[in-house]
DNA sequence: CTGAGATCCTGGGGGC
DNA sequence: TGCCCCCAGGATCTCA
């Protein structure tokens, strides 16, 4: 599932595809995946479009345009945004293509459809809901530490909670935890202003390593080119059930929090 | 405000 | 072996 490492590394390599290219025709296969401002049709809204440039506000994908839309991408699990070259066969379950001037494409594929493809205006603000990225200058240990007072609410569903912060995922969530040394289940109040810095300074850094490894792939995550990533080689507890805690040896337990599979260790989390 | 539960889908795993 | 059932999982919506 594409989180924040996985939708960085994507946007980063579209940066160095699309950029400056031009929007032949766009194409639908499914039309509950594409969504536009009401009153736009979004095929006929991208035709003749040029890509201006591409980033990521949480686990989005946003590929400007030079009229000053944009094109906001959800991939939820299994989302895929991958740029073809003419003659490349489609990936299961694309249901957008962008096709370019040049032949070549970028194709939006998801198997399981939760994944949507919206077209946004200009002046749009599509991102009211979505909280703090992890790397602005605002995410501080005294901002996390505020986040967290009097909230009851299981640590580890708050770092889940996209409106308090914006990109961490189920994965991450779970390094993160096992890297600051907390238990998943502990009251967010709960947690000691030592453990807050810890947790901090460890999601920024999960992230990160996880960047430099171009994301984690468990299951269908592929780069813009089609590449895996490798941090699922270097995961400390996620997906590890029964496997031996890297630190202190005791096996990794999964319990369900939030309705989420949850790995830790139950020794050193506490 | 907060949390719980349902919903959307499909591949794959488990059970028989 | 083969088939059927069931379920994970991110965001969003409804309901309590």
């Amino acid at each position: 599932m594409p989180e924040l490492p996985e939708v960085e590394t994507i946007v980063r390599g579209l940066a160095g595809t699309i950029v400056g290219k031009q929007i032949e025709r766009a194409v639908i296969r499914l039309a509950k995946i594409a969504i536009a401002p009401p009153g736009v049709a979004f095929s006929k809204a991208l035709r003749g479009e040029r890509i201006t440039g591409t980033r990521r506000r949480g686990k989005y994908a946003i590929v400007d345009l030079v009229s000053g839309r944009s094109l906001v991408t959800g991939l939820r699990m299994t989302g895929r945004l991958v740029v073809q070259k003419p003659g490349e066969e489609d990936f299961p379950g694309t249901h957008v293509v962008l096709w370019f001037t040049d032949g070549s494409r970028l194709s939006f594929a998801d198997l399981r459809t939760f994944g949507r493809m919206r077209l946004v205006e200009p002046a749009e603000v599509w991102d009211r809901d979505l909280g703090i990225e992890p790397f602005s200058s605002g995410f501080t240990p005294g901002a996390f530490m505020s986040m967290l007072a009097g909230r009851t609410t299981p640590i580890k569903a708050l770092l889940l909670d996209q409106r308090r912060i914006a990109g961490i995922g189920n994965i991450y969530a779970c390094e993160a935890l096992w890297e600051a040394r907390i238990r998943p289940s502990r009251p967010a109040k709960a947690l000691t202003k030592p453990a807050i810095r810890r947790l901090h300074l460890a999601i920024v850094d999960v992230l990160q390593r996880a960047i430099a490894l171009r994301g984690t792939s468990v299951d269908d995550y592929v780069d813009a080119a089609g590449l895996r990533g490798g941090f699922q080689n270097i995961l400390s507890v996620y997906g590890r059930l029964g496997q031996p805690c890297v630190r202190c040896g005791s096996p990794v337990v999964r319990t369900v929090l939030g309705q989420r599979g949850t790995w830790w260790c139950r020794r050193c989390q506490r």
